[in-house]
DNA sequence: CATCCACAGGAAGGACGGGGGT
DNA sequence: ACCCCCGTCCTTCCTGTGGATG
């Protein structure tokens, strides 16, 4: 507000912690209060924009400058972005979500050139809010970035069931009518998403998808089975949307698996999957690739691949299917590929 | 107790469709 | 027109390896 450069700041937390809520709340209250035209505010997930390049992009757009979605070189991005901030002579905060994602995927240049850009900035500024959930992201960053990034640093600490019991409480008041919703039903709630690392985002959603559910039964509360019932239903939204969103190999791959009920190895399923791959008239990809998708399978918990060792009979990955089957099957027949599927 | 299987998974690079600046 | 860069998805080539088996 004084026109003086913010120190940079790093905020860490689980996920529903509040890290995200409390950075953009404090924006939000800042741009209010000041008339400055010379307070630039800037909130990207680096995540959501799935690459270093658009999360450059996304941040020259919020600052007016005009970025081609490719075609430039990230020192090109860079240096224009730059050059934009001085020009204007803006103190721009830039918050950077989920920056653990970039880091970890794109390395630090980005980061470094930024906490180290004031000299090129003058008379405008430049200070970033990074904002992680992983603690050991720290390990990746380059000692210099590091020290210039935590000037300063505030950790969220998880909520505890009691929080949570708070927060869902209060929540009910302005959601339901007063005799809607049984306060066992709350505790159950709190109890469930506390266990599950005190995700408050969960809390809430699972307080809404539970309310949803007795207006559907019909019931004039909700109690501990709708919170059950929602809690599953969740899960299954999570799932579904999961599948529908994934690539045509991926989803080929996982209807392989399927046909293992007692589960596979990655040369068995390769063949299987090849075999498929000609019914359906598409390309086979390369053992390696299919290794990979189901890599990626995995760290969605779509399946299960471990690696395990049968010892003079080679290692392989020990493939299961952790979705129920039929479901799967059902979504995928969404997709016209697999339309003709029995 | 060394061997050797059946892959894992890293590195490098290519094809492709999208774009620059000059 | 020219040569460059971008991300995505994939291939090719490669070295590495846990542990039952001989």
């Amino acid at each position: 507000m004084h026109g003086s450069k913010p120190s940079n700041l790093l905020l860490y937390g689980k996920t529903g912690t509040g890290k995200t809520a409390v950075a953009r709340y404090v924006l939000s209250k800042l741009e209010s209060e000041t008339t400055s035209s010379k307070l630039a505010v800037c909130y990207i997930n680096t995540r959501l924009a799935s690459t270093e390049y658009r999360t450059l992009a996304r941040f020259g757009e919020q600052l007016g400058v005009d970025i081609p979605p490719t075609g430039l070189s990230i020192g090109d991005v860079t240096s224009k972005i730059f050059r934009a901030i001085r020009d204007t002579g803006r103190s721009v905060i830039l918050v950077l979500d989920e920056i653990d994602y970039l880091v970890k995927t794109y390395g630090d240049d980005t980061l470094y050139q930024f906490t180290r850009s004031s000299e090129n900035l003058s008379p405008g500024s430049l200070s970033i809010v990074g904002i992680s959930n992983d603690l050991k992201f720290k390990e990746a960053l380059d000692p210099r970035v590091l020290s210039s990034l935590r000037e300063e640093e505030l950790v969220f600490p998880p909520y505890t069931v009691a929080e949570l019991h708070e927060i869902l409480s209060e929540r009910a008041v302005t959601a339901f009518k007063m005799s809607a919703i049984l306060d066992s039903a709350i505790n159950l709630c709190a109890a469930m998403a506390g266990s599950e690392h005190g995700d408050a985002r969960r809390a809430v959603d699972l307080l809404r998808i539970a309310g949803e559910v007795a207006e559907r039964e019909g019931l004039h509360q909700i109690d501990d089975s709708c919170v059950r019932k929602a809690s599953e239903k969740a899960e299954q939204d999570r799932v579904e949307e999961a599948l529908r969103s994934l690539p045509v190999q991926n989803k080929v791959i996982l209807l392989t698996t399927a046909k293992f009920q007692s589960g596979t190895n990655t040369g068995e399923l390769y063949l299987a999957y090849g075999a498929l791959c000609k019914k359906l008239g598409l390309e086979t990809l390369t053992q390696r690739r299919v290794s990979g998708i189901l890599a990626e399978l995995d760290l969605m918990g779509l399946v299960e691949a471990p690696v395990v060792s049968k010892g003079r009979r080679g290692r392989t990955k020990r493939i299961n299917l952790l979705v129920d089957a039929g479901t799967m099957e059902k979504t995928l027949s969404e997709d016209p590929m697999f339309s003709d599927l029995s």
